[in-house]
RNA sequence: GGCCCUAUAGUCUAGCGGUCAGGACGUCGGCCUCUCACGCCGAAAGCUGGAGUUCAAUUCUCCAUAGGGUCACCA
């Protein structure tokens, strides 16, 4: 009898909403509805270090925006739960335990210390081969249980094969096989006690039912470690389909990264792009739907939708083409729809009130409001008229783009955005460099509001939001660059 | 650097041995029009290179090249 299909979506509350997320649970929907299956979701917070509060709600409010509901997940239930890995933790302690019962894995006592010098010694030898060298590999299981109980702190490594080959089947590229000794053992089990993603993975996909991993394709490299679990185990093996990466609009077409492109759910919500255009085109991105058709529904690619009509390469995120199939949409929409869409995102008694207080003193007439405020409202700005001055007399355009580029990747960082963390980032990086306070804050007010007059600098930028002002700081850097050398 | 993946215009893609290499974004030109936008019409622009298989390669194989990914007690 053949298992119903199943397939998750599998985020880690890192940061805010990623439009790879929003990417890849996309093809895991279509295909389990098209299958009549289920798709969950999982939420992987098993780094201690890196999981944010406020991040598991931000990914779950964008994936149902885009209309990407799952059939289970850690706020709907179900019957494999629960759904976030932070609660599984004995779950994973047991199978690490079956592991080392079976002789499948081992305790290892290397401290990150020795880890670290191991690595460092490899490097000066011109070793080629990195990864951990096996030391605790042969240790006596009496011997290790004992250090163990003694409360020597350890991790839980998977025992690979030493040579050989791996071979696994992608459902889209065919064969894809690995020499062994390019595998070295994966940690399972953190000191902290907690599994790496290699190990929960499994565990958590093999008790969740899930039958085809759709994942992104920087899964490959460690998917022969995945297989040897599930062997391990005596499981059967899932369907593995790797999709590919989205790109960055650059020269290379490396990854996607923040440092390039808007990569938050949240900042196409900002910039009024529909949730139907952005999952359209996501599917986009890889996915042919026949007939040269480029405009579908969520439902109607669901319909047609397979495996073969998914293509390799890697595709680029193009804004342009973006906002284009949004006009599409949009122009399809009634007025009054039109209407509670202008209102719900900008037009509203919500957002109106944060930015009054800010002008309320610099107005004469209610209609100077409109004037004073629009670029709160903007998605990109105009630099055409007073780009210029964002470049002091005294400064070069390549030190001045500099500043915003390094300013766009500190307000990223933050975890509070306010008008007092970008007050004491600006005034700090002043500060750093010398320089005098103006000649930071008038080039970055050009850089956010393209006005030489503004409401007050940080509370405007905090008003406007971190994913259009950091976008709007990488685009004054990219124009910076074009202003000649005074 | 080792290993792995990928390769049709600037970008997203169709193609699954024989096609004038199709569509879309963007660009350019024109039409519509009080302007702009929309819409419509048109144009420029592409098979990375080299071997091999074949009567025939964009398509199959190999090599090269390029790009990407990955080499963590992150996912």
């Amino acid at each position: 009898m053949t298992r119903e299909i199943k397939t998750r979506i599998a985020p880690s509350p890192t940061g805010d909403p990623h439009v790879g997320t929003a990417y890849i649970a996309l093809f895991n929907y279509v295909f389990a509805k098209k299958n009549g299956g289920k798709f969950l979701l999982r939420i992987e917070d098993t780094d201690q270090t890196r999981c944010r509060a406020d991040s598991e709600k931000a990914i779950m409010e964008s994936l149902r925006w885009l209309g990407l509901e799952w059939d289970e997940g850690p706020d709907c239930g179900g019957a494999a739960g629960p759904y976030r890995q932070s609660e599984r933790q004995e779950i994973y302690l047991e199978h690490a335990n079956i592991l080392i019962e079976r002789n499948e894995a081992y305790r290892c006592f290397c401290t990150p210390e020795i880890l670290a010098k191991d690595r460092e010694q490899q490097q000066k030898d011109g070793n080629r081969r990195f990864g951990y060298n096996r030391r605790c590999r042969n240790i006596e299981p009496e011997v290790s249980a004992k250090r163990a109980a003694s409360g020597e702190p350890f991790t839980v490594r998977l025992k690979m094969p030493i040579d050989g080959t791996s071979v696994f089947r992608d459902e889209l590229r065919g064969d894809i096989s690995r020499p062994n000794e390019e595998l070295d053992d994966q940690v399972l089990i953190k000191s902290d006690g907690f599994p790496t993603y290699h190990l929960a993975n499994v565990v958590d996909d093999h008790l969740m039912g899930i039958t085809h991993v759709i994942r992104a394709e920087e899964w490959i490299p460690s998917t022969p470690k995945h297989v040897r679990l599930y062997d391990a185990f005596g499981w059967e093996m899932p369907v593995w389909v790797h999709m590919p990466l989205l790109r960055n609009a650059d020269k290379n077409k490396s990854k996607i990264s923040k440092r390039k492109n808007p990569v938050s759910l949240q900042y196409y919500k900002e910039i009024g792009i529909f949730p139907e255009t952005l999952v359209n085109f996501l599917a986009l991105m890889g996915f042919s739907f026949g007939n040269d058709v480029e405009k579908f529904s969520l439902n109607e690619m669901t319909e047609v939708f397979s495996f073969e009509k998914i293509s390799l390469g890697g595709p680029v995120f193009d804004l342009e083409k973006l906002t284009w199939l949004n006009g599409l949409y949009l122009r399809e929409k009634s007025q009054n729809q039109l209407l509670d869409d202008v209102m719900s995102l900008y037009l509203n008694k919500e957002y109106l009130s944060k930015i009054l207080p800010l002008v309320h003193e610099r107005m004469k007439t209610i209609t100077d409001f409109v004037d004073l405020t629009t670029f709160f409202f903007n998605a990109d700005l105009d630099y055409s008229l007073e780009g210029r001055l964002m470049l002091p007399k005294t400064r070069t355009p390549k030190e001045m783009s500099a500043l915003f580029e390094e300013a766009a990747e500190k307000i990223d960082v933050l975890v509070d955005y306010n008008h007092e963390e970008l007050d004491r980032i600006f005034r700090g990086m002043a500060e750093e460099r010398g320089w005098k306070i103006k000649e930071v804050f008038m080039p970055v007010r050009i850089a956010c509001f393209a006005r030489k007059a503004s409401p007050p600098l940080f509370e405007s930028m905090e008003v406007t939001g971190k994913e259009r002002i950091r976008r709007r700081l990488r685009k004054a850097a990219e124009f910076i660059k074009t202003l000649p050398v005074q």
